[in-house]
DNA sequence: TTTATAAATAAAGATATCTTTATATAATGA
DNA sequence: TCATTATATAAAGATATCTTTATTTATAAA
C-alpha cells in the first residue's frame, strides 16, 4: 500500500478522528483515552496503532504507561489545519475535548 | 456520519485518489477516466459518486457527457495542498498524469 | 517472589466496502 | 422511431475492516 493511502485509510474511522481532535491538546495515556473516548482498552490500543503505523501519532514509552501524542512534522501540518476546521464544526469533538479537560487519572502525566 | 468521517472515507480508496490526481489537472468526463484508469464504467461512475458526495469533486451535465471537476472551495484548499505534496512522492499518481495527457477521446471536453 | 496494572497482540465473528454483472435512463444520431 | 452511446444505479458475491474476547508482555508494587 502506498504512504498516501496508508494514511487516508488510517483517517477513514470515526475512533481514529476523536483520538487525533484529543491529542491536538496534548499529549495522554492509553488508559486516559480509554476513559474519555468509553471504550474497551484492546479498541483504543488498535486504533492508536493504526495512527502510529500511519505516521500520524508518535509514541513515548514511560515506565508502564505509552504516551501518545500528535506527530508535528512539516508534512503534516497540512492535514492538522484542514482537520481542525473540520472538528470545529462538529459536535461530537467538542464533547470529547470538554471530557478530556477533566479526565484525570493516576498516571497523570 | 459526521462530515468530517464522509470526506476521509471518500479519500481511503486507492482508485479515488487517483481519480482526484488526475482531476487536479482539468475536467474529465467519466469515460475519459475508465480509459486512463482502465476500469469498467460502473466501477468508474461509482467511485466518482462517492467524490461528488463528500464535496471533494462537482458534477456537470452536458448533452450525454458528465465533466467531472475538482471542487475548488477555500475549505478544501488546505486538504488539496496536502494531497499534491504527497501524490509526488508516490510513482502510480505520475503515470496517471502522463497517461492523462495523451487521452484523447470523441468526447474531447 | 507474587500480584496487579498498562498496554500490545491474536483470533473469531460482525459489519462495511468494493467489484462485478446486469439493468435502467437519457441524449444523440441514423 | 430505433439503435447507439454515456452514464447512473441496483444486486450479489468477494474482500477488507472493526469490535469483542482472550491471551501475552512488561513494569511496578506488595
Amino acid at each position: 500500500m502506498n504512504k498516501t493511502l496508508l494514511i487516508f485509510k488510517a483517517l477513514a474511522d470515526e475512533t481514529r478522528l476523536r483520538i487525533i481532535n484529543i491529542l491536538f491538546q496534548r499529549t495522554f495515556c492509553v488508559c486516559e483515552l480509554q476513559e474519555i473516548l468509553e471504550m474497551s482498552e484492546p479498541r483504543v490500543s488498535r486504533h492508536l496503532g493504526i495512527l502510529k503505523e500511519a505516521g500520524i501519532v508518535d509514541c513515548e514509552k514511560h515506565g508502564k504507561w505509552y504516551h501518545y501524542s500528535i506527530s508535528h512534522n512539516s508534512e503534516n501540518e497540512d492535514l492538522f489545519n484542514y482537520l481542525k476546521i473540520l472538528f470545529d464544526k462538529d459536535e461530537i469533538y467538542k464533547l470529547d475535548i470538554e471530557k478530556s479537560i477533566t479526565v484525570n487519572l493516576s498516571c497523570s502525566i
